[in-house]
DNA sequence: GGTGAAACGGAGCAAAGAACTCCCTTTCCC
DNA sequence: GGGAAAGGGAGTTCTTTGCTCCGTTTCACC
């Protein structure tokens, strides 16, 4: 988690309020003790729920992550209000994480492994993270979240002009066509991705090669495409997602 | 519709059993006069059911596709049995549909030919059709769509096969391939169809262009990526469809 | 240790949605 | 015109989900 910590061995003193808990908590102006149960289980809880939203995306409820920490739900409405306010809070976490691996990518020199350390990037952060690929796909109407999309995308479109204008890149490709090719690569987890959690690599590799100028030499494919039975298996686990 | 059709001007008999209807309304060995509005309704139902399952797909209920033909619930479940019945039937007919188009594909003389027509053809299919996109990614275990779907993949086979031996095709591409790179123009179409029902087209050749041989020259790219606006409101009806 | 305020927990509630049925009314064929 | 079959839609049952109520427990402070 890269959230706030709130761990505390020793009691601790209450911050103005928790991202999460705004209002709820916030009492006077004066620190007050916090107990150290509140603590445990408020780290209990946001562990919870960054696990449970990693594989069960927004779909996930209260009640789950409440179960997951090993706490009962009241307590979870207690810590996060509702159900919006966690799903704000690990949406913003998520898209947090989003932008600082672009600015990673943006600050490498070669303008080649900038774009490929973003398109890779973002692939792999969400190939593993079924909230991430939420995140990617829709704000869910919060403010917050759209906010920071608003400082993604300059980011993808300095990235990707600069491999442009070192001559990597197709003509035709554009900024925008980079969330379509990341959407694709996210579908590609949600089929398979229980039966090959790295399966996204081959379906990019086979659309960087369309993506890149003609003169780049075909890139080595590393994962292989799914056997017969792993078919079937992604086919029939398929319908229980809906 | 491509079902049994039962639109009768005149009264006409009731033959064995009607597909969806197997084992409600047979009574005796012998022929039995159906009645017009029986007939009416019947039409309107398939034809409604056809409808909503091409844009709402297997998340119609019952209840929306009675009202879409005009008649009660009742009459619907009359007809019908239960919404598996339903389904059934509009899977099937969807996935004899692709049946139809491979095997047309698949009489092409030319490798190439007919490699693109089947690629592209299941493409085209799914893409204005939200039913037949779930067609492809399971078989929502009924029995006879399962049937059929052991019949497609032969077929499959033998056109990936050919094009291979061609020496049309990147070496490390395998028929399994197929399935997922339809699959993901299927997501764009989930996705950008409101905004832009051909955007597949624009992933499909870029996939293509890294799926064939080397030496092939590349295509030309027939549709533009999303604009800004169109990227905005297909992020923004994304979340109702969950 | 005792105490009272705060936190806990889980049964339970309300709302929504979906599949399906009951039963009164209407339609049709003879 | 009569009677059997079909129609229609309000209503029933079942499930899911988001959230709360309130009796019980925990904790910080003394």
């Amino acid at each position: 988690m890269s959230t706030d910590q709130v761990v505390a061995g020793e009691t601790a003193t209450v911050p103005g309020d928790v991202a999460y808990a705004a209002g709820m908590t916030a009492t006077d102006p004066a620190s007050r003790v916090v107990r150290k149960d509140v603590a445990r289980n408020q780290a209990l809880l946001l562990a919870a729920a960054d696990e449970v939203f990693t594989e069960r995306g927004a779909d996930a409820t209260l009640d789950d992550i409440a179960r997951h920490a090993g706490v009962g739900v009241a307590t979870a409405y207690r810590h996060f209000e509702n159900k919006q306010a966690l799903l704000a809070a690990m949406f913003e976490d998520r898209l947090n994480k989003i932008l600082q691996m672009m600015e990673d990518a943006d600050a490498l020199p070669d303008p080649r492994e900038s774009f490929e350390a973003f398109v890779y990037g973002v692939a792999a952060m969400q190939s593993h993270d079924r909230g991430m690929r939420e995140v990617m796909r829709t704000d869910h109407g919060i403010d917050k979240v759209s906010a920071i999309r608003q400082r993604v995308q300059p980011i993808a479109i300095r990235i990707v002009e600069r491999a442009r204008a070192a001559g990597i890149l197709r003509p035709e490709l554009e900024t925008n066509d980079i969330p379509m090719v990341l959407w694709m690569t996210g579908a590609i987890s949600d089929y398979a991705g229980p039966v090959s959690p790295d399966l996204w690599r081959r379906y990019l590799d086979l659309m960087l090669d369309g993506m890149l100028a003609e003169s780049l030499p075909r890139r080595t494919i590393s994962v292989p495409a799914l056997d017969q039975s792993q078919l079937e298996t992604a086919m029939h686990n398929w319908h229980s997602h809906r």
